[in-house]
DNA sequence: CATGAATGAGAATTCATTCAT
DNA sequence: AATGAATGAATTCTCATTCAT
């Protein structure tokens, strides 16, 4: 049995009835995964939840691990969406406002799905899907890039200099995620986040 | 009869040949781990590659849990020794180079132990070790607390700085482990690193 | 997730095909513990002999001792149920031939299922099959006591009669069972518990 | 590795040190198995408790079987040995009290003994102790039969009407000792018993 | 003789995947 | 296409037994 397996889709749902039932699947999932972890979620149990045969769940995946991939997948682009949307509407704002309003939605994007986003550290390795991620992630730097560029700051390496900002930030928000330091206000720590970027970015004119 | 099994070794290895044997098999596991991940992990595996039988393994680990557990343990340990040990070699030197030669130890740290690190922070939740982890990294951030008063900065939420200081360092390493931008040299990334530390402390004492 | 493990079995085989695999899953095992006992029926060889997978066993029995708690069900309710064919089968002997009949049926019971019977009453404490050995034996004991009430004899406490009256005879007989004394006919040993029984009888007229 | 093993101790042991080891060794066997039943007796926690090291306990019993062997033969002849003393105690009584008296004494044994008399039936076929419980019955039931002499009673078949007889009350007492009647006394039961051995008598006098 | 660390065959159970209907 | 019963390789873990010290 070959354990070097497809790891797309096996097929492009077309059919109005197939996207449905992809998307069934993969709601199903991410439910699961996000209640139980990725121990609980074994294929079998999947399609009950979805209450879908186990048989038209391997019609659309070609094994499990195509299945997780796509999940994370979909988390991927939805948080980009997310994100881009969230850009758009910023206005005129001082810069770091901008930041704060940017830092306070990822914080609670992280805090809204921290069992998700931890079965997605796990996962994605195996699953050859970090690349994914971190193509996202450096498509945000990007936008972050161009926003920054709005508000005049014309980093020598912005690739380095966004990687360094964007990680960063998420570092602290990641590890908040899991171990929140005692009596401490959701508030104060966006605020300290803040302050970390806002004070790269001053290092950044006067070094 | 419970099944909820201890997670410490089943019994304290005080001779000679055990203590031979337990360091034999955490090495072993550490290998396997860190060359193919958990998944090829197995108990029969382990004691295989350890040249070890399966009974002695389960002699010294009650399940499989407590065996990874202690691997993850023994690495968080000898980490830790290892920053206590760099941290006293420091002397009189300016507080962005101290920051920087911290910074570089860490980032070569977690660059030549990337396949543990992974695993490490992959199943550390399951294993109940997430704990002993951030407990390590408290305790090292109550070191820098420490290296940073002796220059003379006093932030307001010591813990919440440090926090947030060690995260961000840390958050841009372990990404750049696993995605380091092309085209950048690791002197750069340090360099940069530091810079992000430094505004932020600067941030601090001139908001 | 609970590690107290279903008793019963899995689903409730509904299909036709199903039927037959729990119906031959049952036989195999039946036979297996019949040959070798309780050690010799592992899961994968019941699995083997009954010629299907042992997932397949698994979809149907949780445990093994679901499987076992199974047969011995079946077993008792077999028994039961032939009991009560041919206690219906009675018509007006006397009630001294109406006893032997009954006497020599479980006599027979017993020995063309020695093995059997041998691991039903090994396994049944752990299983917690006892009670519904016991209730079964109680159940008999009821039909008995109606069979007696009808010729007339009214014992003053009927449960406590039923109970002696019953395992007085089935003492010897599962005794006869294992070791049958020497040089003794059948016919002459059912004789025996018959005297025994009627002995019994005639001492709670006339005591 | 022949599992066909010998099943009598492996040296007959006639130093002190080794009669009291075996001693120690049937002890903690005894109460492990009277504790948790045939399951919990794993050789190395006889051990254990035994404060003997494994590789002693292989001295004495070439294998498990000998060892649980050991135990059924020496309860089965400490049970004999008890049996014959009370016998000898007997004086004169008339023979229905004689009989409540032998019979108070069964009951109390077996209910004092209860999970060690289950593994006993458990386990002794097995071991092909039977033969050898069957053989203590036979000798005890040739005592009770010249009891029965000496006080006039001569039975046709003097051992098919002891092994009756004998079994006949056992098998009362057995079930009573795993499922007692509710709302019954101790007492109550003892009577009954002696009522069907008395009526069992009579009934070979007059039939 | 005693020790107890070491052994490894074998048992129960799971779950991704297939395929006949 | 859909179904879900059936599959079986693979995994964890136990415990009787051995043998070097």
């Amino acid at each position: 049995m070959s354990k070097k397996a497809r790891i797309s889709p096996r097929k492009s749902p077309k059919q109005q009835r197939s996207q449905g039932l992809v998307e069934t699947i993969l709601t199903a999932t991410t439910r699961i995964l996000t209640k139980g972890g990725y121990e609980t979620a074994t294929t079998n149990r999947v399609a009950e939840i979805a209450g879908v045969s186990i048989g038209s769940l391997y019609q659309y995946f070609p094994n499990k691990e195509a299945l997780i991939g796509a999940v994370i997948d979909r988390t991927v682009e939805g948080n980009v969406r997310k994100v881009e949307r969230e850009l758009k509407k910023l206005g005129d704002e001082p810069i770091e406002e901008a930041l704060r309003l940017i830092i306070r939605m990822a914080f609670e994007m992280y805090m809204g799905n921290r069992p998700l986003f931890r079965v997605m550290f796990e996962q994605a390795p195996r699953l050859e899907r970090v690349q994914n991620i971190f193509r996202a992630r450096r498509h945000i730097a990007g936008l972050l890039g161009a926003l920054l560029e709005s508000y005049g700051i014309h980093p020598r390496n912005r690739e380095l200099t966004m990687f360094v900002l964007m990680n960063g930030a998420l570092g602290v928000i990641q590890t908040a995620v899991f171990d929140f330091p005692e009596g401490v206000a959701d508030q104060d720590m966006i605020d300290e986040i803040v302050r970390l970027v806002m004070g790269y970015l001053k290092e950044l004119k006067n070094p």
